[in-house]
DNA sequence: CGGGATCCGTTACGATACTG
DNA sequence: CAGTATCGTAACGGATCCCG
């Protein structure tokens, strides 16, 4: 049933909250940066409800921001689309703005850490090298992702990396710490991660391309 | 009552959300952006009930996005403090996004024009000429703004503009057609709009900035 | 007349239980 | 695993009323 509360406003912000507007909306769009999930994987969004959940990836197929995609064994997957994957820019300026606000005293945890996937692949994409490449695996708390730049695009998708040539393990608080500014990247790179992998300048690099990235964000204004 | 439908999440996205993320929100905060309005200003925006106005301008003075000040003769209007100010990008982000969406079938007219201030003057912030100052008014179907360029920082206001020194006026379906890439820029300042004043050449000025501005919205990705 | 407050019917959300 | 069904509660929309 059509969606009755929308704006219907000639203004593309009011045609855009119209398509994402709806609570959990954009943190469903957030987490599948990441890569394709399953609905269980989404439903590890701490507090919505399963017909919920539901209900906005359909609105989400309907408005061909997502599709869902069959995979192995019975399963099917939900990925975005081109279209649902230009919410990244938008999605980044939300967590510049969201990083004014302390953090309140009673928090959840999220399920997972697909969470921050689009952030740091746009904080590092605004700050790259056109001519960097690397190919390396981050672990924030026992989570990995495939951290791969190619000539100067970047992309991080949740799950492990292919023949890695550096690993950098980090926790989740810490990162959102820096960003927020209540950290210092000094202390950050000095204390709360690990490099290994068998090429170290790589880990540098990545290191060095992270740092940039998130110290480029508190001066965004 | 403190809100209950907030994510409460450590991920500064859902931080922002739980700001800004409501229904009308994000709206009552981009016509802020073209200064100071009243009560019955906002009440334009069409079809927010007068309940849901107060509860929303009470919600963002407590999270210090707008404050309330008196103005003259018993009236008070409503303005963005500098947090809330923060939220242009953000709002620029929703416009590009929303722009890929063609308008509904049944679309409602806005009540007024401010809607059109932030996503103007971030889009010609982006592109202007550090050098560059102007002093001129914008006129959309009547409504009158002050486009001011001071040393390359843009400024847009609802309301007359001080002694301008060039008058372009325009109106608004063809400035969202160009925008939404349906109109080509030729074809808008070919027919769609009439310069005038004493500075012909800071209206030309103004009509190739705003211009430029429209042209990269299209290629922003 | 500007700036709300109150009331009430409707819709959306949240929690839980249940099913192919 | 991937949803559907049900139901109580909170939020919204529209109208009316109030007060300086």
């Amino acid at each position: 049933m059509a969606q009755a509360r929308r704006y219907r406003l000639l203004c593309p912000i009011a045609r855009a909250l119209d398509r994402v507007g709806d609570r959990w909306t954009l943190l469903i769009l957030r987490d599948l940066h990441a890569g394709p999930a399953r609905f269980s994987d989404l439903q590890t969004l701490p507090g919505i409800a399963s017909n919920l959940l539901t209900n906005r990836l359909r609105q989400l197929e309907d408005d061909a921001l997502i599709r869902r995609r069959d995979a192995e064994y019975g399963t099917n997957v939900y990925e975005l689309t081109e279209l649902g994957s230009r919410t990244a820019d938008l999605l980044f300026e939300l967590a510049m703005f969201g990083a004014e606000f302390p953090p309140d005293e009673e928090i959840k945890r999220p399920g997972n850490l697909r969470t921050i996937a689009v952030t740091l692949r746009v904080a590092c994409q605004r700050v790259v090298n056109p001519d960097m490449s690397l190919n390396a695996e981050l672990i924030v708390d026992g989570e990995p992702f495939a951290f791969t730049v190619d000539r100067g695009l970047v992309d991080v998708k949740a799950g492990n990396a292919q023949n890695p040539e550096a690993t950098l393990a980090t926790s989740y608080e810490p990162m959102i710490a820096v960003a927020d500014g209540q950290m210092s990247l000094d202390d950050f790179a000095g204390t709360r991660m690990r490099l290994s992998g068998p090429n170290p300048e790589q880990g540098r690099a990545l290191a060095e391309l992270m740092g940039r990235a998130m110290a480029q964000m508190k001066v965004a204004d």
